[in-house]
This record gives C-alpha cells, structure tokens and sequence, in this order.
DNA sequence: ATTATCTATAGATCTATAGATAATGC
DNA sequence: ATTATCTATAGATCTATAGATAATGC
C-alpha cells in the first residue's frame, strides 16, 4: 500500500485537507520552504509551517526538533545536486573545461530557479552564517572549489596569478548564487533560456 | 555648542559610555544597520537596536516609531548617493556611455561594500518586498533605469533587441546588488580595486 | 499496544504605552 | 517649564513540553 488512499495509524488530523500525496515530514519541508522563502526564516514561526503543513503547531516536533532542522536540511538539499552534478564535470575529461564550466553554471541556475520555491533566496539570508549550519557550509565550500578547479583548468584560467584567479571564482560564485535575485526582476522569464544566458554572462565574467 | 561635549537637556542615561558624537536618532540608525546586516531584520529586536545605540528599549521610541522605520531609511539612504551620482552620469555626454557605465558600476561597488556595515546586504532581506518599502522601491527602480538607458546608450547595447536588453539590464543589475556576496567572501581585499574588477566584470556580462 | 495526532499551557520572550524622574532653561 | 530619558508593565505573542485521545494492529 502506498503513502496516499490507505487508513493511517494515530489520531486524525484536526483540519482534513486533500492528500498532498508527501509523507509528514516532507510536508514540513515543503511549507518551511514556501514560507522560509517568502516572508524570511526569523519571521516565519513554527505555527505558520506547521498550519501550512496541514497540522497542528505541536504535531511538528513529532518530526523535527525545531525550525532549524528544516532550514539546515533545505539548505543541503539544495546544494547536493548541484554538488553531485560538479563532481561528475570535474571528473570527466572528454569534454573541454571550458565547456564543463559552462555546463555546471546553467545547471546550477536551473536547480536554483526551476524549483516551485525560490530555494536558492536561503543562502542569502543572515541566519545561515551561523555555526549551526556547519554542514551547510562545508558543502558549498566544496562545490565553490570545484568551480575553482574547472576555471582553473580553462585557457584563460590556467594563465591567471592565484589571487586573480581566486577574485574570479569569488565573482563567478556570487553570480551564480545572486541569480535569484535576477530571476526575481522578471520571473516569467522561461528558465530554460535564462540559464544559458546566465551560463554565457558568467563565463563572459571569467573572463573566458 | 556643538553635538559633542556640552550638558544635554533631560534625564541622564543610565549606561553611561564615550559619546559617539552622534544625534541620538543617528546612534539608532547605525545599530540598527549593524545588527539588521549582522543577525537579519526580524531577528534583531528593539532592545538590541536601543541597547547598542546606548539607551534603553523604551527611550527608542522618542525618536522613532519602530523597527521599520529605522529600515526604511537605511535603504534609502544606500540608495540615494548611487542615484544622484546616476543622474549626474546620465546627462553628462562628454564621455562615452560605455566609460559612464563603468565609472556608475565602480562607484555603486564602492558605496554598498565601502561603509562601516554591509548595509547593500540589507537589499537581499525577503521582508524588503513588503509594501511598506515602496519608498525605496521606488528609488531603486529609479536607478535600475539609470543603468538600462546607459547601457542602450552604449555601441553594444544599442545593438540589442528590447528583451536582450532587459536580460542584460537585470544581469548587471543584479551583479551589482549582488556584490556584497562577492565581498563577504573574503572582505580583506581592497575595496577600491575589487570596485574596479566588479566594474570591468560587469561590462563583460553586459556584453562590452 | 502502538502510533500520530490533538488540546492545553508554562515560561520566555517582545512591543509599545503610561507615568515617574533628573537634567537644563528661564 | 521643557525635555530626554528612565522604570514598570499590560498584552500579545511564540516555543516546547505534558498529557489526553482516536485511529490501526494484534
């Protein structure tokens, strides 16, 4: 039996709305994100998530310690793929760098952009410098070192003293993670051609 | 008598600390930019904003009537400069557009990560959005035009047809807003020569 | 019996106002 | 008398826990 249609165990939530089809917890997630994205992390309170996630305020910490948990795990989740997808460019050696970079830059404005939330507006805010995001930190470092390693490995890139190349990569980054705040001024835009003009406009940063 | 120094009418404060020099609603302003960047505009409360400007929560109110307020004039206040140095860019036609451009890209750069605070991060907050801004969203479309006509003013830009040319628009725009990522990234490089790469990147993206 | 949810609420805030107080100014 | 500040606090939250309840499962 699947997660919808099938009598549940436990009481009855109080507010019966059409099956979202998500277990609980990815419910939590996905209302944390809408609201976290929309109205900011300090001012959405976990009454407003869990409201939205179609249960009582209380009902969350059945699924998460707090407001945190979701945020840390969002932020994750929105870099793993574009991490994976990095690691795979980095390592494949048949297609030129230049090429692979480009690649990786319209495949990460997609994930950022494409998603039904503006994921991508959390590593914005203020809240995320902080300690308890640790694990976030690590893996955007990493996936920011491989754009490092593919510029470097460019024609262009290869030739550069080590702090040009390090301001480059800093502007090629900031680009790439600012994009929602360009993809804000006009959403309607198709995202498809968006990328790839975004794609264009960082390497033309690069200087490639 | 200036600000500093002389006997001040009123009930004494009770934290007693070396005079800024400052006019109290000034003190209020800057805490207030300090901790909105630092901590995030809803996280920060009033006691923390009055507290850091020296007086208690409740004396806060004298010269302000909240939290607000203190924000919206933050952003204006970012504002303002970049547009008048804008208009003055606008009309003068004795340099070509394209040099314009740069010269207004270097100088927003050096405005926004210049200050004490990176007050240009005050921009990215999602509570921003919010019609109470208006004011500032009204400056900063202001802006934001500035630089659409000065790059269709440019050899290049006039080129473009009028859906390239908002694209192209919004990427160096959004750059530009965005360039306080970039500089919180490592803030130990000189401003003056990360204002200038920022501003030779930004004329790559618009395609110059 | 186990589980997911609920209701109720204690304790900890945070904002904004009321009213007192301690200076200077006349 | 005027002013800038203070202390105190009412009212409105918000978080996280305790304990009750209404399902299924055996």
């Amino acid at each position: 039996m699947g997660t919808g249609g099938g009598r549940r165990v436990g009481r009855p939530r109080a507010a019966q709305r059409p099956d979202s089809g998500l277990e609980p917890r990815a419910e939590l997630l996905d209302a944390a994100a809408e609201l976290f994205t929309t109205r900011g992390y300090a001012a959405t309170t976990t009454r407003a998530v869990a409201e939205r996630a179609g249960m009582r305020q209380a009902s969350m910490y059945h699924y998460v310690t707090g407001k945190e948990e979701l945020l840390a795990e969002l932020l994750e989740s929105t870099v793993r793929p574009s991490l994976s997808c990095a690691r795979e460019l980095l390592a494949d050696d048949t297609a030129p760098a230049e090429r692979r970079l480009w690649v990786l830059c319209r495949t990460d404005v997609e994930v950022l952009c494409g998603g039904p939330h503006n994921l991508g507006g959390l590593y914005l805010l203020p809240e995320v410098r902080t300690e308890r995001f640790a694990g976030f930190h690590a893996v955007r470092a990493e996936l920011k070192d491989t754009y490092r390693q593919l510029l470097a490995a460019t024609a262009a890139g290869g030739a550069l003293a080590k702090s040009e190349l390090e301001l480059r990569t800093d502007l090629l980054f900031g680009l790439i993670e600012g994009v929602i705040l360009v993809h804000r001024s006009d959403p309607q835009r198709p995202v498809s051609a968006f990328a790839e003009a975004t794609a264009d406009a960082a390497l033309r940063i690069a200087g490639i």
